[in-house]
DNA sequence: CCTCTTAGATAGTGGCACTATCTAAGCATG
DNA sequence: CATGCTTAGATAGTGCCACTATCTAAGAGG
């Protein structure tokens, strides 16, 4: 039963800093001692460190950081349904213009790549997907700066993500109980995230270094 | 020769916006005319829709892409350097800090695993590069939060980096001209960004639709 | 000539993630 | 039991960032 004190010791995270995210409903609050005191529970403190991991090392906004958290536990919403929630609210760039050309071919190209993939449940869910928005409003940006883009170059793309998300959910369904496979597959989600980034960006370093120096 | 209202118009950003880009550096000032009048070329409009792109699909700061095109124009870099100079000054998260237990223990699982990946360029760069401290601060993040990140569980994601590096740095070859190919290389390497994580993101609800669905 | 536009300088705006201050109420120690 | 320290909760302020608006002097165009 710590107070908040301890709990900013143990997580490094000002006192401030947490009486913000329990006024923004990051963090529930703690068990109420007196009118002045609340204790916190272990709880508490995993949560406060996945909400600093969301916040700071995943780039989430505080406000998107609480729609996840709730999807986490919403009981109305089933298993599969709640992991879909959770990852529906993950930050996405700007919706591509519909106007635009170039995102109009950069929707085909999507399309295109979701159907050779195979990827049918991405295609029923469809332009409704943050997801399949920030794919197609990147497509488009790389289409108005003439970089090919079409399904062809996507594919290596699509058939590395399908590996890496096979490895992710076994990762997942390691963890028995609902509610930490819900959570693990948020944070996989997102805190892999810069590690696939990361390490993309010294392979190609590696590959140029190959190649050119 | 248009006017700074065509390119405007071409571009669909604001008269406004376009005055800040050339103010903070982001674009090369226009042909003076007159004392109160420039003429832009089709190669601003280029590199303003690169601005544009870096920042707005990338998400990357003004501050960060000045510098990453200042890279791009460095004649006093060689080809890989200034490649390198470029990703250098990429957005990167918060830097891992050195007494937390959990970066030791990140840092030694990154270092495994450029050793096992034969990374032998990122090794000897080490930590001075912005990728490999993101990386860090992620698996440390990861660790702290409980979830198992060692090199076993990084090595499918370095291998599908390699796979994605490799051809990332084909399409880059595609192109003749030095300076082509290195605002290729950055172009690719933040946009392909938000392809690749939109893809994983819909290969996981794919996989997840599969085994729960 | 008279109006419209432009460059350039400067100041202002809105959003975001905190951060600081204040008050009233406890708890803890001598 | 007095006195000082801590806490919850409310409110206001800060710093940064990416624009955005306004103003002025100098052309441009019909």
């Amino acid at each position: 039963m710590m107070k908040l004190a301890e709990l900013s010791e143990r997580s490094g995270v000002s006192p401030a800093t947490i009486k913000y995210y329990l006024r923004e409903g990051l963090l529930p609050p703690g068990r109420r001692i007196t009118a002045t005191q609340a204790a916190y529970t272990e709880e508490h403190l995993r949560r406060l460190r996945l909400v600093r991991a969301l916040i700071q090392v995943g780039r989430m906004p505080v406000a998107t950081a609480r729609e996840v958290l709730a999807a986490l536990g919403d009981d109305a919403l089933d298993h599969h349904m709640r992991l879909g929630a959770a990852v529906w609210a993950l930050p996405h760039g700007p919706e591509p213009d519909e106007d635009d050309p170039a995102a109009v071919t950069a929707r085909g190209a999507v399309d295109e790549l979701l159907e050779r993939a195979g990827w049918d449940f991405g295609r029923e869910v469809g332009d409704e997907s943050p997801a399949y928005r920030m794919l197609v409003a990147a497509v488009a940006a790389l289409h108005r700066l003439g970089y090919p883009c079409d399904t062809a170059h996507l594919l290596p793309y699509a058939r590395s993500a399908g590996q890496l998300a096979v490895a992710d959910l076994d990762l997942v369904e390691e963890y028995e109980r609902e509610e930490e496979q819900v959570e693990a597959a948020v944070a996989l989600t997102v805190l892999y995230e810069p590690v696939l980034l990361g390490l993309r960006r010294m392979a190609e370093a590696e590959e140029s270094h190959r190649r050119f120096g």
